[in-house]
RNA sequence: GGGACCGUAGCUCAGUUUGGUCCAGAGCAUUCGGUUGUGAUCCGAAAGGUCGAGGGUUCGAUUCCCUCCGGUCCCCCCA
């Protein structure tokens, strides 16, 4: 038995999934962004001291076990785990900043529901080392243009400052002593939720708690000058590149690490988790992690099974699964054996040939030709081997001509660089 | 962690209401065949299920009860 949430990894890799990785990765390395593959497996300790002990995550819904005296974790997001590779490998020695991305999967102990799973998997982008609001901006845009490149457009980008630790233990306050007089009125888990994490109290769903919000403080307001200019600075930057967002005082993040700029990509179209992606600055979680001085950085990760019902929601066309170049079919047993030789010399001249591996009819080797989407499928039984000559028939119009063993290779290749049916016979003579 | 619904063939599902020869079925998929060596169509046949698992009630359980496991969706929270 699979362990729940984790159906989808188990299945083979469609083309469709390989698709999104590929336009993930091409729009990332537009950018300019590397490629960082980090382990599946972080000490618990990281995870904990990088996403902040207080997160739902760290507390329920992490994969740990002891290994001897270590414990250690499934990842349960990519930030931290990139964030410990840059400091272990020093690589801001490499000068500048540091601009990477990955993809890949992590892991959360959670109840599975649609758009979520206990195996998921991630894409995203961190650029460490900047502090410009420059930085932010780009991440954005970079976020942006993923599901640009999708064709995605019922989208909305909120964006909001949560400034520094300082700042959001002010507004804690704040906020708490505007709730203190409503105890009463809240909810159950909106009164544990004020005394344990009263920022979680901003998403409340609940009608009459959101009327109270209207009035509450901002924490925007609570936000140091810093914060306060770097917001508008990153503001400016994302209207220079005519970036559509909405500004949400409301937006929180649930991990400790982040200040100052945070963003969230939503759609319309995912049921109960519409969260497509996140992210925002996060400049003290290098120092978290053990580093001796700050590092800036800023990021985002995205939800590849979310893009994936973002875009079956959408009716996005995905590329056809790729086809064969040609079905070779043998009729008897040394025919058999040329095929199978000959599969292999089509194969090393790069072609994609395919041949029964079951000992069936010619009749279940052609509805298996026909399966493979192969173009053409090759025929070699007893009078092809007499002649040297192998029947080799066009699937789409069922025409059937003779190609010399000696030129199959040369045809195929040819076929597969556009030529037309009608030139089967041309080239039949070469 | 809490809640609702669901588990019958590889897939999608019927059958369970009122337990017993319409209870083990259909479509699709698969394999083989429709005369000698030709695919997507058509026709025929075969194969395929301990009816999620275990226990209970009963003369008898896919059907009723309990427990467990799994799935889906929702709350919480997030990608």
């Amino acid at each position: 038995m699979l362990p729940a949430g984790t159906e989808g990894a188990s299945m083979p890799a469609s083309p469709a999934w390989q698709h999104i990785e590929d336009v993930v990765r091409k729009v990332m390395r537009r950018y300019g962004f590397e490629e960082i593959r980090t382990p599946a497996l972080e000490p618990t300790a990281l995870v904990a001291r990088g996403i902040g002990q207080a997160t739902d995550i760290v507390q329920k819904e992490m994969f740990t076990f002891e290994q001897g005296d270590a414990g250690y974790v499934l990842r349960p997001e990519v930030t931290a785990p990139v964030m410990r590779a840059y400091l272990q490998h020093h690589l801001g020695q490499r000068g500048g900043v540091q601009k990477l991305f990955y993809v890949g999967p992590c892991f959360r102990a959670e109840k599975p529901q649609k758009g979520r799973f206990r195996q998921f998997h991630q894409f995203g982008s961190e650029t460490i080392g900047a502090a410009d609001a420059r930085a932010d901006a780009e991440t954005v845009a970079l976020m942006a243009d993923v599901y640009r490149e999708f064709g995605l457009r019922q989208t909305r980008l909120r964006l909001n400052s949560l400034g520094s630790p300082p700042d959001r233990k002010r507004y804690r306050q704040a906020l708490t002593d505007y709730f203190a007089p409503y105890e009463n009125e809240l909810s159950e888990t909106s009164r544990r939720r004020l005394r344990q994490n009263p920022l979680r109290l901003l998403d409340t769903k609940i009608e009459h708690e959101q009327r109270l919000l209207e009035d509450a403080p901002r924490l925007l307001d609570f936000v140091d000058d810093g914060s306060r200019a770097h917001y508008d600075e990153v503001k400016g930057w994302l209207d220079h590149l005519e970036i559509p967002f909405e500004e949400d005082p409301l937006l929180v993040r649930g991990l400790d690490y982040y200040t100052r700029t945070a963003f969230e990509l939503e759609s319309g179209a995912l049921g109960a988790q519409s969260a497509l992606a996140g992210g925002g600055r996060y400049d003290l979680l290098a120092e978290a992690l053990g580093a001796d001085e700050p590092v800036p950085a800023v990021g985002f990760a995205a939800g590849i099974e979310r893009l994936f019902l973002a875009l079956e929601a959408a009716g996005y066309d995905f590329p056809p699964d790729p086809a064969a170049d040609v079905f070779l079919a043998a009729i008897g047993e040394e025919a058999e054996r040329f095929v199978f030789e000959k599969a292999r010399a089509l194969r090393r001249a790069g072609l994609s040939a395919e041949t029964d591996l079951m000992g069936r009819s010619l009749k279940a080797q052609m509805r298996e030709a026909n399966r493979s989407g192969a173009p053409h499928a090759v025929i070699i039984g007893g009078n092809e081997l007499e002649a040297g000559r192998a029947s080799v028939k066009h699937m789409a119009t069922g025409e059937q001509t003779e190609v010399a063993f000696d030129g199959l290779t040369a045809f195929l290749l040819e076929q597969r660089a556009g030529g037309q049916p009608a030139e089967a016979e041309a080239a039949q003579d070469t």
